[in-house]
DNA sequence: CGGTCTGTCAACCATTTGGTTAGATGCCAT
DNA sequence: ATGGCATCTAACCAAATGGTTGACAGACCG
């Protein structure tokens, strides 16, 4: 049951990207398909400007010309592939947060940890995407999080306001909710996005990534739930 | 006493880059250190190869062939300022474990966290240009690392066995170092590198930057030093 | 069978990009 | 002054890159 680290064979972590035929969609090419993850794996590693359109089609093994049939251009490609991953993004935080709509928030934490990593350990592309956007300086990401949380349903907020009630619940000991959750989810993604660096440290995750993804969820949670218990006291 | 986030006025995430003339490296001139800290901020954030010879040069106010002059080519100059990058990335970590080298551990991790959140929140460029090359694959790095390594003082590893040294002696619970050190690492890092997402959640951050890092440090060091206690019962 | 519509491709085009060069400019020792 | 040297610049060049086009193949239909 060794997994070696994604990086190692290609498309494994971009994942099974549009779902079945849900009508929600017109119904995408299997070319159109090819594209669109070759297109997300090139982005997630060269970003916006570093990808070549060349590269793409090579990674989609097609003609060029078929990126513009499909997409027009570079700029339009990009925007669309984006905006899938932040939805894909948000999601996968969406249904972290619901499956831990457990009873005791101890649960919770130990559920939302367990998805949230599982998740995005298996789709690094979407997060390094996510990353890159980061990087340069997030006014996109700023535009689709102003236009989600308009919305009134932002996860983030959902969560926070989660920890905030088990916080008055006496559950937990009164941390500040936004920072505990940024530092859960921190603890989360970062390894995954510094895995090079990580691995150095840690060899044995090259050989067996899904044991290193394991052993993430264990020690972020010893210490989390430890790092919250009330004071009895 | 409330900075803004350094994304607003440029030049101000590099840092001052290289000290005085400490007679280890050739002086460089006046130009040379502009185009090399101009480098640093727009590979920064648009990665090797998203990065524009012109906007290198448009950021450091002179010729494009200056560029050439001072560092022969694109991949040169790259190559130059990631590897100071990965030594001031490298040193920030050392420097932040030696002055931790108190009596407890707990003051020790304090000292850490302090000093590692001052040193990268104010060289964000930095992290950025590593983060970028995390994820690409991170080939470079790897092989700076295992240079690193092999002179046996690899900080990570020191501060790793520090940690085993304070669960041996009892003074903290019995935690996996390596996987308590990425977590500790992550806690610093990410919500820096993901400040466009953060900032949403936490909109104060954006005008008092400052006070944003010194909200981090104190909330992490709540969670992580409750969270690693070791147990009387 | 002829027409046409979709998908595909090789070749092509215009612009951008990394890189070069011939010559200017200023400084400093002779 | 003047010759030499480092620094700097505008103009230039070849290659790479995003994007287009015209032709071709096959499915579908009358």
């Amino acid at each position: 049951m060794s997994e070696r680290h994604p990086e190692a064979d290609p498309a494994a972590t971009s994942g099974g990207l549009v779902s079945g035929p849900d009508g929600a969609e017109a119904e995408r090419t299997e070319t159109e398909e090819r594209i669109f993850e070759a297109a997300l794996r090139v982005f997630a590693r060269k970003g916006r400007d570093g990808a070549r359109m060349q590269e793409i089609a090579d990674e989609a093994a097609i003609n060029k010309a078929m990126l513009h049939y499909y997409f027009r251009s570079k700029d339009r490609l990009y925007a669309q592939v984006f905006h899938y991953v932040f939805h894909r993004f948000d999601r996968a935080f969406f249904e972290a947060v619901e499956r831990a709509g457990e009873d005791s928030f101890a649960a919770a934490l130990e559920s939302f940890v367990d998805h949230y990593i599982d998740f995005i350990g298996h789709h690094l592309d979407v997060l390094k995407l996510m990353v890159n956007e980061f990087l340069d300086g997030g006014a996109v990401i700023r535009h689709e999080v102003t236009a989600m949380i308009a919305t009134g349903q932002a996860p983030p907020q959902r969560f926070a306001r989660l920890i905030a009630r088990a916080v008055e619940a006496g559950e937990i000991a009164p941390v500040d909710p936004r920072h505990f959750l940024v530092t859960l989810v921190s603890g989360c993604l970062f390894p995954l996005i510094a895995f090079p660096m990580v691995s150095t440290l840690i060899p044995e995750a090259v050989d067996d990534y899904e044991g290193f993804l394991e052993a993430r969820k264990k020690n972020l949670l010893d210490v989390l739930r430890r790092g919250i218990e009330p004071r009895s006291g």
